[in-house]
RNA sequence: UGGGGUGUCGCCAAGCGGUAAGGCACAAGGUUUUGAUCCUUGCAUACCCAGGUUCGAAUCCUGGCACCCCAGCCA
């Protein structure tokens, strides 16, 4: 029922819309937008925003700006820009004609600010960061006045003006808008909307400015230029709510969107902190923001992931005001659901063991048919070859097998999928006692037909020795050993969460088979390696190199769980 | 006795005064040339706790408790 993407979700900010459609507000309209900082790539948190925003425009016939909020040029930079719309696109969201900056509004920011310090709502105070820090008070305490409190209009117009001219350092002053140093609402504590910052260059705006706008001014103005009826953000800007709203009345515009809050997501055995997935790429940690251990949305693109999948999986979790951490688990179902129904499947030989099929004539070779897909024969067939030296899994063969083993053992029988039933005679080790070789017989009368006297209950998976290519798998598993390395009962004995970095979650396999068909995949295409679980050829991959796939995600493994709790 | 939020199954999450949806996970069966998929079945007399209102409360009221967020010239 949640899977299917027609089905209109339920949740509370549908629920205010519904009810806003009803009593006519906004005039039936519904105008929401993503609202990003190019300062880093986005992630499967951002891909939850997303959806959400881009969905409900969709759904009720309204439109979804993406609105980079670039005010700190510091921070910030073009290569995050691209990237953004990159994967916005990608997830399968449009905004159409509707791109903008809020570096777009600098200059009717900075006309916003003069009518509020003409107001007596703003004024230029010249405490510096720490003095601004002690005037603040505390959570328990209320803050006092700044001795620039009560300069004149005049005077403060003429500060400002200077601020934009550049006539002072940065740090010198800051605009403040003047509300209440003794709110109970630290944010309401006179907030600083205007800071002097020289020699960077805005990366939309280059040098134009020397001042540049904060976070809780830009935002609600910007929302009000762009005509936003509903502005969805997270939790943490609950109490920024107050501001937001006084704002906007204060400098009395035409149109005053609905601030809503909803929950962040939080993904077990992963970090989705701009500021922690940064320290993770600067410090070398991982490979870089596509990473395919990366929660980012480059990285689970790189790693394999479908937009389907991160779709449905938006849908899946929900939106509500809950903390939440959301399981692995269900974000594994989702690709699994996706590639289940897409992928074709294929034969690879991870660990591989040379079989030699005796009675198999060493000149013959078979060409045979194998589905692509067990369901669904529109996706057709293949070929695969045999000949009498194969390679199959060094876990498909055990000499003493353990309980409810159904794969090789010696004297033992099992299908090779898609040919015949194959019978170990003989284990061949070297002087170390490792095994090299298997002798195996193959029965002639069991090609997609089973022997009639017995039951061969085991299916394994082989390429052809003579005719498999070499591959590199890599093998990624989660990027961190704790279920949440950002909380503080995770960190608590003062290990950092990036002391809880899973060293496993990496293993590169350089010496795979797998068959030859495979020569023919795309870059980034995803293939079910029966019994296996699911890859996808890099997206990095030229052709005529060794070919290197990415696991995305395992098969649902029973056997494995069996073998547990043995 | 600073302010703002949140509490429904292991994890998400519907529910909006008429007697606890769904998904994931888990468990048990069945089909199967993937120990996959698919199918069937099970899985909250119970909604943080305690009172109260009501014929009837997860939903309303009162009082507790627990957890999360806020003291950037970040967003």
């Amino acid at each position: 029922m949640t899977d299917g993407e027609n089905t209109r979700p339920s949740n509370f900010i549908r629920h205010i819309i519904d009810e806003d459609l009803v009593t006519g507000k906004n005039d039936g309209c519904v105008a929401t937008r993503f609202p990003p900082e190019p300062n880093g790539y986005l992630h499967i948190g951002h891909a939850k925003s997303i959806a959400l925003n881009f969905g409900i425009a969709n759904d009720y016939n309204g439109t979804c700006n993406l609105r980079f909020d670039d005010t700190n040029p510091h921070k910030e930079n073009k290569e995050f820009v691209n990237a953004i719309m990159n994967d916005v696109h990608w997830l399968g969201f449009d905004w159409q004609d509707r791109l903008y900056f809020a570096s777009d509004y600098f200059k009717q920011l900075y006309d916003y600010a003069v009518q509020l310090i003409k107001k007596n709502k703003a004024y230029v105070c010249d405490l510096n960061a720490e003095q601004i820090r002690a005037y603040r008070g505390t959570l328990t305490e209320p803050g006092k006045d700044s001795p620039y409190r009560e300069r004149t209009v005049d005077e403060n117009l003429e500060l400002f003006a200077r601020m934009r001219a550049g006539e002072f350092q940065d740090g010198a002053c800051v605009l403040r808008a003047k509300i209440d140093m003794t709110s109970p609402n630290i944010n309401l504590r006179d907030p600083a909307i205007y800071r002097i910052r020289h020699g960077v260059v805005h990366h939309q705006t280059g040098e134009a400015w020397c001042i540049y706008p904060m976070y809780d001014y830009t935002h609600c103005i910007s929302d009000s230029i762009e005509g936003i009826t509903h502005s969805l953000c997270t939790l943490e800007f609950e109490d920024h709510r107050p501001l937001y709203n006084w704002f906007l009345e204060e400098l009395e515009v035409s149109c005053h969107p609905q601030q809503i809050e909803f929950s962040r997501l939080n993904l077990e055995y992963a970090v989705t902190s701009k500021r922690k997935l940064t320290e993770l790429v600067d410090e070398g940690l991982v490979a870089g923001w596509d990473d395919p251990r990366m929660p980012t949305i480059a990285g689970l693109r790189r790693r394999g992931y479908t937009p389907r999948a991160l779709r449905n999986f938006c849908q899946r979790i929900g939106v509500t005001k809950v903390d939440n951490i959301v399981e692995m688990a269900v974000l594994e179902d989702c690709i699994r659901t996706d590639l289940n129904e897409t992928a074709a499947r294929r034969m690879a030989v991870l660990h591989p063991l040379k079989v030699i099929i005796t009675n198999y004539s060493e000149s013959d070779v078979e060409e045979l048919p194998a589905a692509n897909h067990p369901q669904d024969e529109v996706m057709g067939t293949r070929v695969i070859q045999l000949s009498n030296e194969i390679y199959i899994d060094q876990h498909d063969f055990a000499e003493v097998p353990p309980k409810k083993f159904k794969r090789l053992t010696v004297g033992g029988e099992v299908r090779l999928r898609n040919a015949y039933v194959i019978r170990c005679d003989n284990v061949i080790k070297d002087a170390h006692g490792n095994i090299i070789e298997l002798h195996c017989s193959y029965d002639a009368d069991t090609l997609g037909k089973n022997p009639e006297d017995r039951k061969v209950k085991g299916v394994i998976h082989w390429v052809s020795a003579k005719h498999a290519l070499q591959a590199e798998i890599r093998l990624y598993d989660r990027l961190f050993k704790h279920p949440t390395p950002d909380a503080s009962d995770a960190t608590k004995d003062g290990s950092d969460y990036k002391d809880l970095i899973n060293s496993d979650s990496l293993r590169t396999l350089a010496h795979c088979y797998i068959e030859p068909s495979l020569a023919e995949a795309q870059a980034g295409e995803q293939f079910q390696f029966e019994r296996e679980g699911y890859f996808c050829l890099d997206s990095m991959h030229l052709p005529g190199n060794v070919p290197v796939f990415n696991r995305v995600v395992t098969l649902r493994d029973t056997w494995a769980k069996i073998e547990r709790k043995q």
